[in-house]
DNA sequence: GCAAAAACATACCAACTAGTATGTTTTTGA
DNA sequence: TCAAAAACATACTAGTTGGTATGTTTTTGC
């Protein structure tokens, strides 16, 4: 990788961190650049102003995380219930990198920026889009391979789902312990089982 | 109502309805005293700072309304499922002071403030305790009623419901419209019969 | 090897932030 | 009625914000 570009990784990274456990609004540039060690002519240099970095964010790094940690669980198990479950399991349980106390950074930045920032809006949309059809798709090949009962609705049960998920971490906040999650958990094992 | 009570009521209500459509951080002090056509001097008498008035927004707005709009509805139904239902399909749908692009007041503080003042996690977790005990208890009520499945866990039903419920408002954010609270609710009514 | 462009550094600024110091006006109670 | 306290008003400040103007250094391509 040129200079440049691992520069501009890094800022990128450095404050998908600081804006993970602080918010949006509240990362100063300044402390961007503190927490980097780069300077603001060359954060000036990478980014046209704060919001584009922001974008940024969601569509470099953001976006190929989704992929690999969201929907990529989902493509190829052959029992989609145990697939969305395990998937939902590992985003609470498991990973690492996601703190119960700050939450899904996805989540965080629809709650903070949707509102009244377009670009932010459409990069969230995309991202939630994406995830949306995967996860319908794979129900809908439940259905046909017997898994999953045939009355039941893809789209209706990913948004039930998703819905959960992005709550639950709403409660992991509020909570500050895993604890939280595993009532949610047993109850989704319920009703994905009300699925078959 | 005495004339001061009123100056500090003006000022948490329009404070609130600004938090509500900004976030907290967004909102200035200056934002609120222009709307409130108060003077600074007004305001740092009625509240020490500005997160002493944030969380009196909490304790004075949200608590009571959190009684009427989220507890009431709860309590005296016969049947909890359906109390359960129609209270969420209230929220979405029928409330009018909520609004789509803007979800959930509790909600969108919690994410915003929760992990990082105290103070403001306290009281919202007040707040959310209360509803949990009430729905808990109405579905362990509707156990004994016969509504409800007895190997059904109340607790777990709760933690479940109420997650889809603010998962549900991150949704609204994005898409801008109640077009997506619909499959939401067809599924949720898909959920509580399964536990009948 | 060397000019041009890319990449970064430094110093600055105007606007905004929460909060305060010091007033003036209004209400209260004896 | 009248002084004291409550309620509000005005002017200010120190710190922080995103962003820019103007540099210097490093890399690139011929």
């Amino acid at each position: 990788m040129k200079k440049a570009e691992a520069t501009r990784l890094n800022i990128l990274e450095k404050a998908f961190e600081l804006i993970y456990v602080k918010g949006y609004q509240t990362t100063s540039v300044d402390d961007i650049i503190a927490t980097t060690e780069v300077t603001k002519g060359a954060f000036y240099y990478h980014f046209k102003n704060k919001d584009e970095m922001g974008v940024a964010i969601i569509n470099e790094l953001l976006k190929p995380s989704l992929t690999t940690s969201f929907i990529d669980p989902l493509l190829n198990d052959s029992d989609p219930l145990d697939a969305i479950y395990n998937l939902i399991h590992n985003l609470l349980i498991d990973n690492e990198f996601l703190k119960v106390e700050y939450g899904c950074p996805a989540s965080n930045l629809t709650h903070e920026m949707t509102p009244w920032n377009a670009d932010f809006h459409h990069a969230l949309n995309d991202l939630t889009q994406q995830w949306i059809k995967t996860m319908a798709g794979a129900i809908e090949n439940g259905k046909r391979n017997g898994h999953v009962r045939t009355n039941v609705d893809p789209l209706q049960a990913t948004m039930f789902v998703m819905s959960g998920y992005w709550g639950i971490r709403n409660f992991g906040k509020l909570e500050n312990s895993k604890k939280v999650y595993f009532p949610f958990l047993k109850e989704l094992r319920n009703y994905l089982d009300s699925l078959r």
